[in-house]
DNA sequence: GACGAGTACGACGCCGCGTAGTAGATACTA
DNA sequence: TAGTATCTACTACGCGGCGTCGTACTCGTC
């Protein structure tokens, strides 16, 4: 699933936040750094809801979005379907964790071990 | 880099040879499932070219093309990049190595240590 | 000198994304 | 109750990437 600039950049916020956020709550976050209209964040997010990267729910009045996934689950997955694309998938596997710092790989599986 | 269904085609065959292909080779495995003009083909590897995924030679008179990385690099480049687009890094490896099969992650480690 | 193979360049339509306006519904407020 | 603020729904526009080709030009070859 790939996602466009300013797609990415909401997601960041609502991963950041602890609840899921209101259209006004993402629009106050971003128009601290840039001037955007309050219909292009609810345009945006409208359409990541489409996507079913984010869920929405109405509570009260206003909707409220949240990440269909977390952060680390969206990135697992697109490391996934990268590797699935490829037909020698313990070759490029093998390269992968090649580049890997030797000690991030360790790190991980321990952590994944105690999960 | 994000290719697109056909670009992505067009790889496969040139990853699939052994040896850099002309326009007109390409063209023709293509040919065999699907009817393209040759001059899409050639737009296709001209804009791959562009893009610096396949590298093209002079040879005799007509261009060759080949991929400028291994399909392994590639893919490995693309899974480096979804991880390093994400805060927590560790976490997200851990998160990838909890879903890979068991077996692979270790025949890839010592795979890689064996290079 | 015509012909075939190849390339260069431009073009068109579609779709995704950033961007936003307007209209309509709903609720609060003076 | 009439007006105002808040939200959503729907539409739209421009740009760029990609699939898809056509046409024009350039070389060698017969």
């Amino acid at each position: 699933m790939a996602l466009g600039d300013l797609e990415r950049e909401i997601m960041a916020r609502l991963w950041a936040a602890a609840e899921p956020l209101t259209v006004r709550q993402v629009h106050e976050a971003l128009s601290r750094d840039r001037d955007l209209a309050y219909t292009t964040v609810m345009t945006v997010l409208d359409r990541l809801a489409k996507k079913g990267v984010v869920v929405q729910q109405k509570a009260d009045r206003a909707y409220r979005y949240a990440p269909a996934q977390t952060r680390e689950e969206m990135t697992a997955s697109v490391m996934l379907d990268a590797l699935s694309a490829t037909p020698d998938q313990d070759a490029a596997l093998a390269y992968f964790v090649g580049q890997l710092p030797p000690d991030a790989l360790a790190a991980a599986i321990e952590a994944a071990r105690k999960k």
